[in-house]
Parts: structure tokens; C-alpha cells; sequence
DNA sequence: ATAGAGCTTGCATACGTATTCAACTCAATG
DNA sequence: CATTGAGTTGAATACGTATGCAAGCTCTAT
């Protein structure tokens, strides 16, 4: 069977006692220099590793935290959304940057995820990733603030809810790609993505839209928003749509996703983008930069967003004082706006 | 601080010990019933959950596998191969299914990871997901053999690597995509992706096209195979060198990255995908199907991927004998090879 | 010589659970 | 009535570590 060497193992070995072996493994200064050296090269010849299920349990941590996906019904099995793709990537890097380890799961509404692992001691903190709106699991968040477990949820400040959050500003991230639009010297324009409580994320891009069109005196024409789900064939569809009545100068879309289905549609009628009609995305995927032409979009930073979701959720952990924040996103301008 | 309910709290509300609270917990017949029913509904009243570090430490077990992706020296932190994402995916699922948690983390050459998790007792084995070789890691791959590590490998079974590994036929993907464009009346091809010992995915891959090619009689011109990694941007390289010289009729790419590149280039050149050039990938990555054209392409089936190294993996923890599996891959066809 | 301080170590115990073993109850059987 | 056995429960213990406490040692200052 396996290697069972324990902190006894290495104690009989270098003939003192499990205390000290295990003080001189965590380098404390209480234990002289010499016999920790030695104790460590033991340690290091047994190939001993402490046993963390041990530790923990006497310790009364994990030094674990949990990354909880929440589904996206839309999606398959295999397509996940790049954007938690690579939140994934940075929140991995920061856990294990601040010598933690990560849980993932993907979770369902259904499942009695809510609190399960830090109360059964497999992590110290949660991290809640989620599309669209945490109306529905509402309660469950409740619960878990009334259990004092340890969480934050990505995604906009939200005073109904229960918890701090992190999340990008989508409304500027929306008014900002506009802006730059109407600079251009767009004058009519489309939105596709759905406009509804149940993604927050891409309402408060559509609101930024909106605003800045509005601060030019123009009039958001309700009929070009199409609602849109995120995916390339919605993007198509929703974009065929638009087509089908009308001809605006430019269409923004509440991701790079429905972007890339919108020029396929475009496409197909014979037009040519940027030049009969702009379109932009948002995420910055990566494979934005290649499609034809390469998308200007929107980018979360989301190298920073896991850094700020682990090292405030380790505050959070250590009872420090911590609060939402909303973070700036950044315009990447390329040849599909023209 | 949390609430800490312990067995001891139940017992004791339920007028029992805290042996038949264990028991009853874990559904043991040895309990009566109706003693069961009332333990169980005591605990769920006071929201109890099970330490698992006590329950780990009892058992000698963690119920958790630890995922290791190696990372890809050639992507960034937010890019991460989205094959391995469908993976990752896959294998969350298929680790649920089995009632074990996931540990993930993204290691690199020097870290000392090899059966750290095991070793700690934080996972009960390990899968490791690569790219590219595992030459550089024999070593480790070794030292995780002779402590009798639990762990399996993705990717082609080879004699000289210690373990067991589970992947899929790229041989076979490379032959079939290429028997395709023979049979559709492709005369002179080119291949856009990197033959050497540090990718033995592409260099299988390759073989496959060489020998489809060859069976017909043709030869396979040497230079018409030009190294990339797989990027679009090499991709996009690579096929803009073949094409300052050469005029193929197909370029079979390596990977759907590279296509997405390699398609950028045909175009900027004026010549039409499929029309003047096929161009066909590999992966079948979730935009593939909404390039322009849309790529043909070769899919792995992640989804069998990951139950199956989950499924073998929890069998090889269980003394149970496995082996080498190699799968067989499907021929999506698409728009792009005309 | 001795007291005290500072450094180093060991003893004993707790963390919360799962499980072995013994014990107890009760009904059925001879 | 004694015996057996099934069914149910509890006492005791082990899992491997970290740490409070006490004790030993060395060395200096008195």
C-alpha cells in the first residue's frame, strides 16, 4: 500500500520527540536550528508528507477554498463560457499564490451545494461564479450569510442581496464601446443580448448603451434590441432579425459570442463589416483578435478579478473588514468598429 | 464564529451515543429505523454536516481526485487550450457523478507536485492533463510510480512512460480527416503543425495524414509541412509561408486554433476557403462551427474522456486491474473542405 | 554556590469521526 | 425456565497532527 510514514516515523529516526518533529516541519523558532535541519533531511529522505486530513482537523481549517460554477442552462457539457474560462485560470493562480488549494465544482440549481463545503470543513470560503442573476438562488444565499459561512459572489453590487460582491462595470464597459461608436460617427444603432432580470450583466450593458446614446440626444429606438442569450447561433439569429426590417449603422452585441454570429449574418446578406455595418462584442474571447474582421469589444480584467476575489475572500477569512467592488473595464478597438 | 455541531451535539439531543449517530448518518442498518429517521431529522434541524478531516482521517480516505493541468508554456494566463476546458468540464461532472470533489490546479515543471496531493492525503489520486510530452516529467512521472501513487495520464499510451494513460487515436483523426479531402478529389495538401517529440498529439496527427496520403500513392512532399504551435497566430504564420511559395489544394491543420489562423491568410491572399484552398482543423473547439467557413473538423468526445479517466482512475484506486485505452475519434464535416 | 533567565524538548491532550467489541433487550425455542 | 440468537446500542479507541504546559538544560549574574 501506500507510504504511511508519519510524524512518529521521522521522530524515532532522529530519536526525539512527535512534538518537535512537527514543530521543526512548520520552521518554528522554538525548536534549534541544528535538530530542525536534520528532522527536515529525514523528513525529506522518508519522502514524509503531513497528512493534511490530520492537520486540518486539528488545526480547524483546510486552506481550501471551493469555486462554485453555477450552470449555464444554455450551455452543453462541453462549452463553458470563455470568460469563466479564464477567470478559472487567474482564480486557480491567486489560490495557489496565497498557498491555498481550489475546489471546483459546477454546480445546479437543484443542489444542496449551498454551504456544503465549508461546513463539512473542505474549505474555508466559497467563491460563487455565476451567469445571469443570483435572484434565484436568493435564499440559498441567505442561508449561507445566516450560517456565517465564508463567501463572495461575482457579478454587479447588488443591495437585495445578501453577501459582498465583485464584479466589472458593465454599464460603463457598455456606455464606453458607444461612445466610441457615436465618435465614429455611427448614427443608428441595434443592441443584441437580453435586456431582463435574469442576466443583470448584460441589462447593465444594454443601460450603458442606452445612456450614451441618449447624451447625444438620439433616441434608443426599442425596437433594435433583440433579446439574445449567449451564443453564437442567438447572435445570428437575433442579428438576421434586426436585417430582416431594418439597416442600422452599427450593432452592438452584449458579447463577443453573439458578435461572431452577428457577422456571420451580416455576411450572408451580402454585406461587409465594417464597412455596410459596425459591430462590436464583449469579453474580449480570444478568439476575438481572429475573426474576420478582429472584434472591438470590451475587456474584463480578469487576471485582477481573481486576484481581488481570493485575497478579499481571505479577508474575509481572517475577519477583516472588506467591501464590493466595481471594477473598470477596458475598450480594445479593432477593426470591426471601423 | 460558524456553527460548530458536532456528532456529540446530535447524540446527545437525540438521548443516543455517538456511535449510532455515526451509524444512523451513514444509513447503517445496524441502527433501528425509527432511531435513524430521528437522527437524521435532528441533524438536518441543526444543520450538521460531517467534518471531513475527521471523517477522512477515520476512513483513511479523502474522496477527492486532484486534477493537474501542465501548463502550456506557449498561452498566457487567460488562454487557456479550450480542449482542456471541454476537459475539465467533462471530468468535474464525471468526478461528481462518483460522489468524489475535485482538486484543480495548474502546475509547472518545477513545482513539486508530483504526489503531493496524494502523499498529503488531500486527494486519493490524480489525474494528469498535458500538453505535449511528458519526456520532461519521466522523472517525476517515476518517483509518483514507485510510491505507488494513484494516477492515470491523458494522452497516447507509450511503453516508455511509467502509468497508465487513456487518450485519443490521433493517428487515426489524422487519417480519416485526410482520407476525406483525398476522396473529395484533393490532390496536393500541406500540414500546418508541429512534428517533433515535444508534441506527440500533432506529430500523431501527422502520421496519419502522411499515411492516408501515401496510400494513394502520393507522396507527401516534406515541404509542405511547416511547424507551428497551436495559435492562430502561428497558424496564421505558418499557412502565409506555405503560401509565398506553394499553392496546396488542402491545408490540413493540427489543431482548429491554427485553421482559424490559417483561414485569416488564405483570405488576406484573396483566395476562397473552400473554393481555391480546403482547410480543415482539429478539435472541434465551440467557434469552429461558426468560423467562416465553418471548419471541418475532428472531435474528440471529451465527455467519454472524462468519465472514462474518472471511471478507471477510482478503479486503479481500487485495485482493480486497467489498461491503456485509445480512442476513437469522429470526423465532423463542415463547410471548409468544400 | 545558587537563583534566575532563556533556550530547547517532551508529555499529554484535543480535534471529530468510524468502527470493533462487548453488552444488553427481547422474543422464540427446547 | 433456561438457552439461543437476532437486533440494537454504547464504551472505548485509533486515525495523525498541533500545541499548552511543564520540565530539563545551559549559562550568566549575583
Amino acid at each position: 500500500m501506500k507510504s504511511v510514514v508519519t510524524s512518529f516515523d521521522i521522530a524515532y529516526k532522529a530519536g526525539v520527540s512527535q512534538s518537535t518533529v512537527s514543530r521543526a516541519l512548520s520552521d518554528s523558532p522554538l525548536v534549534n536550528k541544528k535538530t530542525r535541519d536534520r528532522i527536515k533531511q529525514i523528513a525529506s529522505e522518508l519522502n514524509y508528507k503531513v497528512d493534511k486530513n490530520a492537520s486540518n482537523l486539528r488545526k480547524q481549517q483546510s486552506k481550501t477554498l471551493a469555486l462554485l460554477f453555477f450552470e449555464d442552462p444554455t450551455s452543453d457539457d462541453s462549452s463553458i463560457n470563455p470568460f469563466f474560462i479564464s477567470m478559472l485560470g487567474s482564480i486557480t493562480k491567486a489560490t495557489a499564490a496565497q498557498g491555498y488549494d481550489l475546489l471546483v465544482s459546477f454546480q445546479n440549481l437543484k443542489d444542496d451545494w449551498h454551504a456544503l463545503y465549508e461546513d463539512s470543513h473542505k474549505a474555508d470560503g466559497l467563491i460563487l461564479l455565476g451567469y445571469g442573476s443570483y435572484t434565484d438562488y436568493e435564499h440559498k444565499l441567505s442561508q449561507l450569510e445566516s450560517q456565517q459561512t465564508h463567501f463572495l459572489r461575482w457579478g454587479a453590487p447588488d443591495v437585495n442581496h445578501p453577501g459582498v460582491s465583485i464584479g466589472s462595470d458593465n454599464v460603463l464597459g457598455g456606455y464606453q464601446i458607444t461612445q466610441h461608436l457615436l465618435n465614429k460617427g455611427y448614427k443608428t444603432f441595434a443592441f443584441v443580448g437580453e435586456v431582463n432580470a435574469s442576466a443583470p450583466e448584460l441589462k447593465a450593458r444594454f443601460d450603458g448603451y442606452s445612456q450614451a446614446i441618449q447624451e447625444q440626444g438620439l433616441n434608443v429606438d426599442i425596437m433594435l434590441q433583440v433579446d439574445a442569450i449567449s451564443t453564437e447561433l442567438e447572435g445570428y439569429h437575433a442579428t438576421s432579425h434586426i436585417l430582416d426590417s431594418q439597416k442600422p449603422d452599427a450593432i452592438v452585441c452584449a458579447s463577443d459570442l453573439m458578435a461572431i454570429g452577428a457577422i456571420r449574418a451580416v455576411r450572408e446578406r451580402g454585406l461587409k463589416v465594417p464597412d455596410d455595418i459596425a459591430i462590436v462584442g464583449y469579453d474580449n474571447i480570444p478568439v476575438s483578435a481572429f475573426s474576420t474582421p478582429p472584434l472591438t469589444t470590451v475587456q474584463q480584467n480578469t487576471l485582477l478579478a481573481g486576484k481581488l476575489l481570493v485575497d478579499n475572500l481571505l479577508k474575509l477569512i481572517n475577519k477583516e473588514p472588506i467591501s464590493d467592488i466595481l471594477m473598470p473595464p477596458e475598450l480594445i478597438i479593432r477593426e470591426s468598429c471601423g
